[in-house]
DNA sequence: GTCTATACGAAGATAGAC
DNA sequence: GTCTATCTTCGTATAGAC
């Protein structure tokens, strides 16, 4: 599974997330991965669409995966683990790191290939939280709503962070938000 | 307070909050606002940073000042104040309202105009949302990490929202917040 | 303040040779 | 699979007339 299309993909995922859709182009990506600029209608028929949706499809299972690997017995086990995943970008690079499948939500027109595969990333992410605060011992009921409010704040904590280009801005929030699932 | 000038900076504010910086483009604001085409670097002579500035300034201040005029008694007043001003967006355009400060953020280079200028406009949201936090009673040391978690929450939930097309999700999101300003 | 004209680069996309 | 060449559109920005 390395193939030159599928460093695209995740050259196409790394623009996406540090500077969203306008600079995430063939033009960067192909200058990112070496990828030869001949084939890019070879391997993506679809063009940037199918590009960016294959990028969305990506970085959605790949959070999954990594969730589903994380062993988890309370609550604050699973805001910890999502909030991690986040965080790592956000040290490696404080006022550049964000999340590629929010910039596509903001960015994208409504309705197209990118936009619906943004969105599925979401529901699938939120699926997951509601059964791993379900298994953590959440009443039923709390799991959608708790799966979101960790996501949104996950989200909007990276934003937060990334313009005072400070971790511990991020950090703050997910206190709050360990604090928030143990009531 | 109506000229050519402020009508641009207005059409420019809300480009950004449905697409982004890259949409905001000066064709687009000439087209939404009628603005003449020929006097573009009259009125900035900064360019397309300077609108895009302008706009940052227009839209923090906007949101400062309204907070200021809600009263607040309790915690969730502050929550709900705050919120509602997002949540008008959703509620007319559940499938495009954004916020243009989080657009800026997430899609402009680090240490231009426009990116010092987002961030200087989340920092006022979070010292008003402290000042007011600290007014309904909150200890003084939770406040900043609570004016963080309640600014993450609601930009966070915003893009959720927006991304399956639901106003619930973001309502979801709003009344988690509302139960940790009452722990 | 507003206009036209224009420069220049980059975007996505296609055609056709190899 | 990969190349070059080309098309069209759009982006910011400037010059100079009115």
């Amino acid at each position: 599974m390395d193939t030159v299309r599928d460093r695209m993909v995740v050259g196409a995922a790394e623009l996406l997330s540090r500077a969203g859709l306008a600079e995430a182009s063939f033009r960067n990506v192909v200058a990112r991965t070496g990828a030869p600029r001949g084939s890019i209608y070879h391997h993506f028929p679809g063009g940037k669409d199918e590009l960016v949706g294959e990028a969305m499809r990506w970085i959605g299972s790949r959070l999954v995966g990594a969730l589903r690997r994380t062993p988890v017995h309370r609550p604050d086990d699973v805001v910890v683990a999502f909030a991690g995943l986040f965080r790592r970008l956000l040290v490696d690079s404080p006022s550049e790191a964000g999340c590629a499948v929010a910039a596509v939500v903001t960015s994208a027109p409504p309705g197209t290939e990118p936009s619906a595969a943004a969105a599925q990333v979401f529901a699938s992410w939120r699926r997951e939280l509601e059964a791993l605060f379900a298994t953590a011992g959440i009443e039923p009921a709390r799991c959608p709503g708790l799966a979101i409010t960790t996501v949104a704040v996950v989200e909007g904590a990276l934003v937060l962070a990334r313009a005072d280009g400070d971790v511990a801005t991020f950090d703050r929030a997910v206190e709050e938000l360990v604090r928030l699932v143990a009531v």
